[in-house]
Formats: structure tokens, sequence, C-alpha cells
DNA sequence: AATGAATGAGCTTTCATTCAT
DNA sequence: GATGAATGAAAGCTCATTCAT
């Protein structure tokens, strides 16, 4: 790298006793310095995100990631492990067409991830370089795409579903990427609100089952 | 950085008088250098290129390109800069709605850029950390934005319009990301005759006028 | 140090009740500790021994060794200090000539020091960076020399009756070595049978007396 | 690491035009850093020695090791590469017993490797845990073996008579460790003069056809 | 007595960059 | 115009060690 710096190390060292040093509380260090990796991998991606930030925002040692996380590609994992899915767990994925817009207006939404900064799939496009990491972000976006397919209620012909599934879930990566690390205006300052008519309209044209007299 | 290599470094030197060294053709060398530093900044991104395998691939010696390009980050924009707009230039703009679901399916489809190896909408997003870098990047893309705008022929808060605009670009790079950095299939595969369906529905839904009776 | 291991790190922790934790034996677990560091001192040397792996091996805490040995340095020399000499005690050392190859190539062959892994005589030479370790081994090998001069009966000039006892020495540091750290063959294989014989005949020839006639 | 330093690093640019820096005569500092790295190894082991220390005596940048020599490993071989044969070349090895012992006795001899600092027998012995540098290293000094097989002359047993010429290697080697890293005295300060005597009747021991009579 | 959290220092390696030729 | 030698700065990682509990 030998480059320049954009981010403004602060440290955080949130919940711990102001004043003193962080001591002996291994899973909130453990936990202090996953937030801080994930907010770095996010805004910085992971080859401009150095362990020696990363311990520098929490305040503790450097050597401290191998002890907890054995290296940065673990730190990485243990960051998207603990990353919520797309759209929430099992349970919460909306059932039918009329509430994914709604849903998906709400994820993508600014600040609807205050305890990650920015939207939580931006983790996922962080290039690691590593092919099981790849996979992880596959495995995750494919696992959307399939929900989505379920919510859809469409009938038809089954790659062609899925494709608009996938599409859908390009929807949102790109939405993603464009509010936070393009900033375009006026889409990354527009609320839930303000999203959820056009991606009402998206995911009617995307998922609707083909009228009658259609030629595909 | 850390270690792996994900490349394959071959010499290119197209188009080069073989056998002997390339000669004195400053034109020739800065323009092999600019297409293989794209080839590595869409394929691995800023970080992960380095001066000395792009220098490798052309064949010449690593300090040319501080004389082509001053920097890492000169040859990164002048990469940029010699990058096709997202959909054309000025007059190739498709003019209305209809043609742009085409236009767009055409231009995300795969192989659509032989000289760039992957979609260079993708190079767009690979962070510099350099503000006029991302100023860059916004531009293009409110460019585009302004030009969906025209296209779509419709009436209406203005607002709103561009908000829309807006989703369809970041449609466009949402595609493109998860076709190139992600690989999902099978959209990764899809041709154009197969997005250019369901990009229809998109943009209509998007961009169609209100139906009478909607309520937004 | 780099990376690589060259171990095998198993837990010994012989003769330990089983089932509980090693409870409360400051003795048993000194000696573990202090075998385990041997075993490891003479396989790897003093560099690439790590304090982590020698509790790991016995299964105790890394702070313990701190504890028994106050240090790295503490625990080689407490590793050394419990080493056998080169040639038994005291009263065991051959008493002639004709019994000293013998005794060397039965202490020479391997598998002669089951509780050792290879020759002791190794961990002398294990550097430490530290004088007064560097004295211990220079100490150790001295003796071993003077014991050797005693055993050879031979009259003559008393320096140069050192230097071949010395070389006799030298010849066992050398044996070691090239057997254990070299592997080299027939030699790393040769049975104390097998050793006799030739070592008979450099005894014979360093330590005989001189036949009358000639001329130092 | 993380321990005590025992050299007494100085800069050294035999050659160089004093008062400036080293500029521009890379085949002068890649010898410059062989030469530096030859003794730190041969001095202090290969873990021990450090690549900052190595450029440090040379007074040139740390990079430059990676730039000729690629990694420390790589430096290590091919300060091996250069290390002269445990006993001369091709056609300089002595012929017959009786000029074997002298040749060891002026190889084994002190100062006798004034461009090594010690004898570079040594360097075959220092660690680097990697299995291409331990092969390099038997086959040194078995090559070495199979030279005096030649030389001695005698006729036997195939195995036995290898045998015993490993020993007189195993010997070289342990007067070499004994002098240079053990400082054993008078052995450490013995002259080739004093050395020719009993080695003569060590090889003589060693290789002498067996006597008449005698029974294996 | 024993544990595990936390630290500091140092090492190899990697890169962009600069300087002479 | 072009080359290759040389530099400086940083990054990931490792280890002995210390400090609370």
């Amino acid at each position: 790298m030998a480059a320049r710096k954009t981010d403004g190390s602060a440290d955080v060292a949130a919940g711990q006793p102001a004043g003193g040093r962080r001591r002996r509380d291994a899973a909130a260090t453990r936990e202090a310095l996953l937030q801080a990796a994930r907010d770095r991998f996010i805004r910085l991606g992971y080859d401009r995100t150095t362990l020696r930030d990363v311990a520098a925002d929490v305040g503790v040692n450097l050597a401290l990631i191998k002890r907890y996380f054995d290296s940065k590609e673990g730190l990485f994992k243990a960051a998207l492990a603990g990353t919520p899915r797309f759209l929430g767990g099992a349970g919460e994925f909306p059932q039918d067409r009329a509430a994914l817009a709604e849903a998906l207006s709400r994820q993508l939404a600014a600040g609807a991830w205050p305890e990650f900064g920015e939207h939580p799939v931006l983790l996922l496009l962080r290039v690691s370089g590593d092919e099981r990491v790849d996979s992880l972000r596959r495995q995750a976006l494919r696992d959307f795409s399939r929900r989505v397919l379920e919510a859809s209620g469409a009938a038809g012909d089954d790659d062609e579903r899925l494709l608009r599934a996938e599409l859908l879930v390009a929807l949102g990566v790109g939405i993603a990427v464009v509010r936070s690390a393009v900033g375009l205006r006026p889409l990354a300052d527009a609320t839930a609100d303000e999203l959820i008519g056009p991606l009402r309209d998206v995911v009617d044209g995307l998922l609707a089952p083909p009228r009658p007299g259609d030629a595909v």
C-alpha cells in the first residue's frame, strides 16, 4: 500500500469504564474488535483495512487479533459471520411480493444498520481473495435469491423466474453500493418512505406473473 | 496486501514489432500500459494491482509508468478517463424507454466489453481513496441518471423521477457487480437475449408514467 | 523466526492421574516441562523452540514456565543442567583405552538416550547466546577431555596428550551431529556393534603411547 | 526472538569509495550482502541472523535483499552455494592417506578461511528448516565421504569402509564445531602443524587396511 | 498455585517511489 | 527516452513476557 489514509482513527471502546484501559474482559474485547473491523472492512475494504488500525480503534494491542481471530482472514470471516443476512432471519422473510418491496426499502434505507455504519451487504462485496470467502458470499446472495423466488408466488419457467429473483438481488446490491460507496444523490439520501414506491414498481415489474398475452 | 496472486502475468504488447525490443513508440507504450492497467484494476481492484505487474504485462520498465502517469493514482485516473461512459457516447444514448431496456441488456451482457475483460463500470467502483476520483465516479453516474431521465419521457414530480432514474443506474451497477465480482448464477451467465425481457419489465415498472388511479 | 513447524505437538504428561487435570504436583509439572523442553531444544534448537509449544506439550499454562524457570534462558539452563554428562557419572567412566571405545560406541549409537530422543550432547551445542551457558558447555566438554586423558594411560608431552583427548571429544561431538542433525548414512543408522571396531582403531590411533622411535 | 544481540553491527562496505554511499554497483553490492550474510549465518545461525542486520552491515536498504535473493531462504542458499567444498575442488583432493591428514589439518586450522571468519562447514550445520537445504547439506557431506573413500585405497567390506570414511567426516565436523562454536582449548588454538600429527594417527587408524590377523 | 488476558518489540516481506546512469 | 539500482514506509505476523484475577 504505502498510500494515504482516509479514516480518522478514533478510540471507540464503547461501554468500557472510561478513563482506565480496557482490562480483562475477553468477550467484550473480542466484540469490540469485531465491531471495529466490520466498520473498517465496510468503509475501506479488505486491503485498506489494517489490523494495526483496528486494534488502535479499540485501544488494544495488535497481537490480540491473532489471539482471538488467528489472522486477518479469520477476522474478516468472523466479521462476515456475524453479519445479519441480507433480509432478516428465516421467519422474518416477507412472504409475498407486497411485503417484499417494503422490506427492501426499509433494509436499504440509510441508518437501517446503525451497528454497521453502512449496509452490511457491502461487507460481502469487499474482496478478500480467499476462495472460501468468495464462496460464503455467493452462498449468501444465492440464499437471498431463493427466498425472493419463494416469496414471488409466480408461476412459469423456472430459470427465468430465478433470473428475475437474482435481478432483484442485483438491484439491492446496486442500491447499497451506489448509496454508500458512491454517494449518488438523491438516492443516497432517500428515506425508506421515498424508496418504497419505486421499489414496489420494480418488484411488481420483475416478479408479477406474466400478464396474459405476453410473449417471452 | 498480503500474498496471493490471482492473475497470470502474460506479456501483452500486442501489435508490437516482434523480435526486437519495444522501441521508441511512446504513444503505443502508453496505450499498452493503460490497457494492462485497466485489466488489472478491474479484475483485482486498486490495491491488489501492483505497478510492477502492470509494467511486466507490457514488458517495459516500471519507471515508465511514473514518466507517463506520474504515480499509481495518475495511472488509475487515466484508466478511468479512457473508460467509455456507462451507456455509449452522447448521440448513441437510447431515446426512449423501449430502447433503454434493450441497450442496457446489451451493455450488461457478458463479453460486451472485450477490451476491458469485464464491464467497465466496475472500474468506477474500485476505490482509490482520492476525492477527485470519487468525484469523477459520481459525475459519471449522475450523467447517466440524467440521460435516463431524459429518455424516460415521464412527467411528474422531478425528484421522484430522478430517484427512479438512479434506481435504474443502481440496477446496472448491481448487475455488473453481481455478474463479475460475485459470479451469481444464472445471472452471471445470462445472455443479452435472456436479460432483455426482465429488464424491459423493470424499466417499465420504474419509468412508466404512473398509471391512472395509482396513488404514490 | 518465520513460519514452519517441524514438530508434532503431542500431549505428554506421562504418569499423571488420568481423567482429571494435572493438579497441584509442582515437582511433577516441573519435571514434565523440563522433559518437553529438552526434547524441543535438542530437536529444534533454542530459537525454534517456543515456550508456548513446550507448555502445550505438557498441557499446562505458559505462565508456569515463568514461575518455575523465570525465563526461556532459565528453562534452557535447567534443561542443560539436568543433562547427563557426555559419558556417564564419575564412577562409571571407563578406566582404560580398551573400555573407552566400547563406551563411546554405546553412547553414540542411536536410541542410547531414550529420554532425550537424540543424543544429549546436541543440547550442549544449541546456542543460547548467553555467556554463562557457553561456559557451562565448555566446562562439560573440558571435563570429558580430562577424563579421557586420565583413561588414556599415556605418557609424554602433556599438551599434545590433551590435544589428542580433545580430538576424541570432537569426534564424539561430530558423530552426534552428523547422526542426528545431518542424518548422514550409513553412519546415522550404525549400531553400537558396527561402531565399535572403527572407534577402537581411532582411540588406539589417538591415545596409544607413541611407538618407540617416533619423533613428535 | 525478542532476545539479546551478540554481534556488533559494523559497516563493512569494503572496497567502496569511502565517504559517500555505495552507489550503483549491483555486483559489488550483491557480493557484499553475501559476505555479510555468510558471516552472520556462521556466527549466529539462521534464526538469529536478521536481514536488517545483514543490510545494515553492508549499509544498504533491506529491500535489496529481496531484489537480489528474493527471501531469507534464498539468501541462505546463495551463501551456501558460494561456500567452498569441505576439502577443495575436484582436482585438489588429496589422493592418498598420507596427504589426507595433512590436507585436513590445514583445512581445519584457524584462519584458513579468512573470507568466512569461521570454518565454512559450520554454515552447513546452521539449520534452516528447509528440506532442500538439508538435502544440500547431506549431499555435500556425502560427497566428501565418497572422496575420502577413494583416497583411502583400502580394500575390504564396502559398507564398513564407507562407515569409516564417514567417521572421518564426523571428526572434521566435530573439530570445526568444537573449535568455533565451543572454543574448547587447546584444540581451538592449535595450529596446522600441531594438528597434523594426531590427525595422521586417526586417518591411519581409520583408513589403514586391516592388519593381518585382525578380526572385524 | 495457576490461568488467561494483554503488551511490546521485532522480523520478514511487499510496494510505490526516487535517484543515477 | 529509458533502465535498473536503491530507498522508505508500512503491513501481517510471531513470540517472550507481564499483569490481573
